[in-house]
DNA sequence: GACAGACTGGACAACCTGATCAGCGGGCGA
DNA sequence: TCGCCCGCTGATCAGGTTGTCCAGTCTGTC
């Protein structure tokens, strides 16, 4: 079920992540003195990284919470059999508060994380996405509270598939 | 059921955003010029956005798929009345492979999404997980594409309250 | 009408980046 | 075992960028 070809992380490359992850500004030259290397090492490094897909972005990261999208709820979609789940996942494109959406088992389901400014404001979104003939059922859960918010630290740290 | 008090993002600051968004290696003078704004302008923007916790952080984007993660899924936990959550949720959080978990609407609920190295290794980590008398139930959806990969623009976009 | 806050345009020194180089060493195949 | 390839080192260079000031101007508000 793997794809591609995954890459292998070494040690440095891990503490590289790890180090750009907790003080993304530190820029190139420091990170080479905290780690020891030569800063054509990192450059080189963080190039590959970026070539093998490894690392997808240096974007910031916005907090929906923070410009007034408190209310976080996950939405399942199932479809009517064969109908267009392409169309669907088109038009809940063009809906801002759907933040992200995956096809997932079950016989034409979506699962789709949104947000919204209230419950009330909610239930507008909801009603926005499941306003169509093609979607035969939905149900929604409410996110109350981030127990572990979404992090791929540990798991950088853990890929150390045969050497250190 | 909005938290905090949300902050207004007027025209330039959606500007900013967007435009590291799309290209974080820009760099504040080159961002400034492109606005036509003075660079003072971007830098205290900036300051600003990252102040009031709308921009939470600048570092890699890590893709689990390239590091051989190349299965994504839900699961669901149902936890014993009353029974630790806090306590499970710390023992999830020794596992690499949990990304986030939320606890939801229902009776002692946890979402969380997990990675795998294929489907067989899924099974280890939901053994690892729910291993343990307090979960009284799992259920798992495993993710097959990504229709709309996270993104949190068109959120940004859209988030012009009142003027524009 | 005065004020606080924000933006401008400019200046400065210090620093960092991207690019390039020769030299060195380990790992690997011949 | 030898030789090659590849990656790392440490260094240089010019150019661009950052952080940090400043005075002047503008706008909305009290």
């Amino acid at each position: 079920m793997t794809t591609e070809t995954p890459v292998t992380l070494d040690r440095l490359d891990r503490a590289i992540v790890a180090l750009f992850a907790g003080e993304p500004r530190i820029g190139v030259l420091e990170a080479s003195r905290r780690l020891k290397v030569a800063r054509g090492t990192v450059q080189a490094r963080l190039d590959r990284l970026e070539r093998t897909g490894v690392v997808t972005g240096w974007g910031p990261d916005i907090s929906p919470e923070a410009i007034g999208y408190g209310v976080t709820a996950f939405v399942t979609i199932q479809i009517a059999q064969h109908s267009g789940r392409e169309a669907l996942t088109l038009r809940l494109e063009d809906i801002p508060e759907v933040l992200e959406c995956w096809t997932i088992t079950g016989s034409g389901d979506l699962w789709c994380r949104i947000v919204a400014h209230s419950n009330a404001d909610l239930q507008r979104v909801i009603d926005l996405m499941v306003s169509e003939d093609r979607v035969v059922r939905s149900s929604t859960l409410i996110g109350l509270s981030e127990a572990i918010p979404y992090r791929t630290g540990p798991l950088v740290a853990a890929a150390a598939p045969t050497t250190a």
